[in-house]
DNA sequence: TCTGGGGTCCTTTTGCCC
DNA sequence: TCTGGGGCAAAAGGACCC
């Protein structure tokens, strides 16, 4: 999808049309979720700070991201996706691979398919989005860059390094910043200087996995293939405060509301991890972060804080002003396949079956209906809760 | 300019065992 | 008893993406 939040807003709210719109959070310490052409226009990009931007675009209209509307305009989208193949992989809410190598007979050439999609896309959902089409995941992504907005790209298999070879280096998938940097250090400005280079040089530079996957890259090799339904690594959550925090009770409630919030997402899921970690960024946005393997998964949020307190703990923060904490769990395995380990003398404490009936409560009474004493707000105490 | 929140992947360091 | 190194898993950090 181009823009894809400010398109969706702009679908919903018509009469913003053609003017600067950017979505991101009213907070002072947002960022920019999108903006449509018309705010680019001023130099406003997504991830750049609000302030800025506001500084950037005075006139620009700024929305609350309604994160609700996109993913149900993203679920409709996937679906006209999966009405052409079931071979799709979602990337993100707003973009998707699709092989559609078995699809071609059956409705005429990639081409006419990506025409297809954008029509159907655009008729249904009032939004507008760009097709790239290639040989390989990595250059169909590169070719729906290229032609965005509102475009369509075939590059076939005999044009891949004439495509790819002018493109400077920053353009490639997985080449941010910091790579860019050391690349041009080297004297690498185009994809075509990077494909010239021997594979040892760039991997003395970059490492041994980012040397040889930007090698094959440049030559427009890549063995990856569509794989619909990867399974998820990790859950967490992490938040901001809105003014950085030094009393660390108030850390440990933030802690314990993130703990919630996480293993409530595994359980819904069906899943259970074993790897409880932390992360802490100051005030001075240094960040660190902390972990600590289990014996046994878990989904249970009583177990994901009091390792994640256990690991706060340990850091001695008494003084230091905190910008943001989180709360992960990783190695994630299905919960019905997790191995249960049975200790002699192991008092079961039943806080799972406890979250568990929480979970239900939040089915029927809506999500916060039920939850610890301590993240009861105190001045709202006497109301329904 | 003053930096979100959700993730993935890779590299380096560290501790442990043999 | 001390030293070294290989192998491994966990821990920590960092780059990157949308």
């Amino acid at each position: 999808m181009d823009a894809f939040y400010a398109s969706v807003e702009l679908r919903d709210r018509p009469e913003l049309k053609g003017k600067p719109v950017i979505v991101g959070g009213g907070g002072s310490r947002s960022v920019v979720l999108s903006a449509t052409y018309e705010a680019r226009a001023f130099g406003v990009t997504s991830a750049m700070p609000m302030a800025r931007a506001r500084r950037l675009c005075p006139q620009g209209i700024v929305i609350n991201p309604k994160h609700g509307r996109y993913t149900e305009v993203s679920a409709t989208v996937m679906d006209v996706f999966r009405s052409v193949t079931p071979l799709v992989e979602p990337l993100s809410l707003d973009e998707a691979f699709l092989d559609v190598a078995g699809a071609a007979r059956r409705m005429g050439g990639p081409r006419l398919i990506g025409e297809w999609i954008r029509a159907t896309v655009e008729d249904e959902q009032g939004i507008t989005c760009s097709v790239g089409v290639a040989p390989t995941k990595f250059l169909a992504k590169l070719a729906s860059a290229h032609c965005k907005p509102d475009g369509l790209l075939v590059v076939p298999a005999t044009d891949v390094v004439g495509f790819l070879h002018p493109l400077p280096v920053g353009a490639l998938w997985g080449v941010g910043e910091k790579t860019e940097e050391v690349l041009l250090r080297l004297g690498l400005k185009t994809v075509g200087d990077l494909a010239a280079t021997p594979v040892a040089t760039l991997q003395r530079a970059l490492g041994p996995a980012m040397g040889s996957h930007l090698s094959a890259l440049a030559w427009g090799r890549d063995e990856r293939v569509v794989t619909p339904h990867e399974p998820e690594k990790s859950i967490g959550n992490e938040e901001t405060f809105p003014v950085d925090v030094d009393n660390p009770e108030v850390v440990r409630r933030e802690l314990l509301r993130l703990s919630e919030r996480t293993a409530a997402r595994l359980r819904a899921a069906g899943q259970v991890g074993r790897t409880v970690s932390i992360k802490v960024r100051f005030a001075d946005f240094t960040t660190i972060t902390r972990s600590k393997t289990l014996r046994e998964s878990t989904d249970v949020g009583r177990v994901v804080y009091e390792t994640a307190l256990g690991l706060y703990d340990a850091l001695g923060l008494e003084r230091a002003r905190l910008r943001l904490v989180g709360v992960r769990v990783e190695q994630l395995v299905d919960a019905d396949r997790a191995p249960r380990q049975l200790l002699l003398g192991e008092k079961d404490t039943g806080w799972r079956e406890a979250e568990q009936a929480v979970d239900r409560a939040a089915r029927r009474f809506g999500a916060g209906a039920v939850r610890p004493a301590a993240l009861v707000d105190p001045d709202r105490s006497g109301d329904s809760s």
